[in-house]
DNA sequence: GAGGCGTGGAC
DNA sequence: TGTCCAAGCCT
């Protein structure tokens, strides 16, 4: 594996050349923290603006929370946003500016769960660690031919992923298995023939690798309801901050009424307005569910009294930072006005 | 353990 | 215009 990795690594800006000394801490932590759930060339522009705009943790610690989340916009599971930026106030405050070196005290810092806490010891400190991710399960799975369904088959794959784990190079080890899963052991149709683990993979030799991992049966995502409240006022919109926890928590938003199985009309509406129910449809797919959401507008005079959140130049709603779901929404009441 | 938690790309 | 799923974490 190590062979092959300092042959065909990936060039990636959060990454050291092979052999070569590992990069900055805080870069792999930001960058593992990026890339959960979410693929290389999604996470490329958000890292560099990042970087950029907070270079180390001290700069991330001082942050503005608002900044940060806006800047996070668009990436998904905003959690990680938010618990980015407790770990850097963490480690500013309490760990001096730099990471601990080791797993199990990185493992209590806000986002860092075995994954990453392994992957940032490994990678970043050199640590002996077990790093598994769902590339390392794929690539395991084949290897062993491993019939056991996933989620059960968690604690023997990274039974086996320790077994073949080296003492030598183990972040250049686990990138190198992340690599093979992303380029070359896919999920459909693995390019064998260019796998440097093709003699030994159980699977190869079953002539069935795109059998593994077994996985179970995920259930059907519901389709719920709901509406975007467009409130508008001498050329502003009526923006509001959601809830810091749960979906889409601590984000810029449209107000909306409940979310539910029949369309809720003018529920849950911001304010008592003259309110017309527009005809169009705003579609998102979350993880759990799928949202079909309808636009209603409503139209204020300067003399409304206090309305609860930001009004917000409909000019400059490229800048709010709202979430995918609300720019669709934004983009539907453009073609509808 | 199971479910909540985004978004976009591949096919 | 459907299914799967990607460098997971948290409760």
């Amino acid at each position: 594996m190590l062979d092959w990795y300092d042959a065909h690594a990936r060039v990636l800006p959060w990454r050291a050349a092979p052999g070569l000394p590992p990069p900055d801490p805080y870069r792999v932590w930001l960058s593992e923290v990026m890339l959960q759930q979410t693929q290389v060339a999604a996470v490329i522009p958000y890292f560099e603006t990042f970087t950029t705009r907070w270079p180390d943790f001290a700069a991330l610690a001082a942050a503005d929370d608002a900044d940060v989340m806006s800047a996070w916009a668009g990436l998904g599971y905003y959690a990680r946003a938010r618990n980015l930026l407790a770990a850097a106030r963490v480690v500013a405050s309490a760990h001096g500016g730099r990471l601990p070196r080791d797993e199990a005290a990185l493992r209590t810092l806000p986002g860092f769960g075995a994954y990453t806490a392994a992957a940032v010891a490994a990678i970043a400190f050199g640590q002996r660690a077990v790093v598994v991710d769902g590339n390392v399960e794929r690539v395991v799975a084949r290897l062993f031919a491993l019939a056991e369904p996933l989620p059960g088959a968690r604690a023997k794959l990274r039974y086996l992923a320790d077994s073949i784990t080296p003492d030598a190079r183990p972040g250049d080890f686990a990138q190198a298995m992340m690599d093979l899963g992303a380029t070359i052991c896919t999920p459909r149709s693995p390019k064998c023939l260019l796998c440097p683990l093709a003699n030994q993979c159980d699977a190869r030799r079953a002539g069935t690798p795109d059998a593994y991992p077994v996985k179970a049966k995920k259930a059907a995502r519901p389709v719920r309801h709901g509406t975007f409240f467009w409130l508008e006022r001498e050329g502003a919109v009526l923006l509001v901050r959601r809830p810091p926890c749960g979906l889409l928590g601590g984000m810029r938003a449209l107000p909306t009424g409940p979310w539910e199985a029949v369309p809720p009309g003018i529920d849950g509406a911001p304010v008592a307005a003259d309110w017309t129910l527009r005809n169009a449809t705003i579609r998102h797919v979350f993880t759990h569910f799928e949202l079909h959401g309808t636009l209603a507008t409503a139209t204020l005079g300067r003399h409304i009294g206090a309305v609860e959140g930001e009004w917000w130049p409909i000019e400059r709603l490229g800048e709010a930072g709202l979430p995918r779901l609300f720019a669709k929404a934004v983009e539907a009441m453009e073609s509808v006005a």
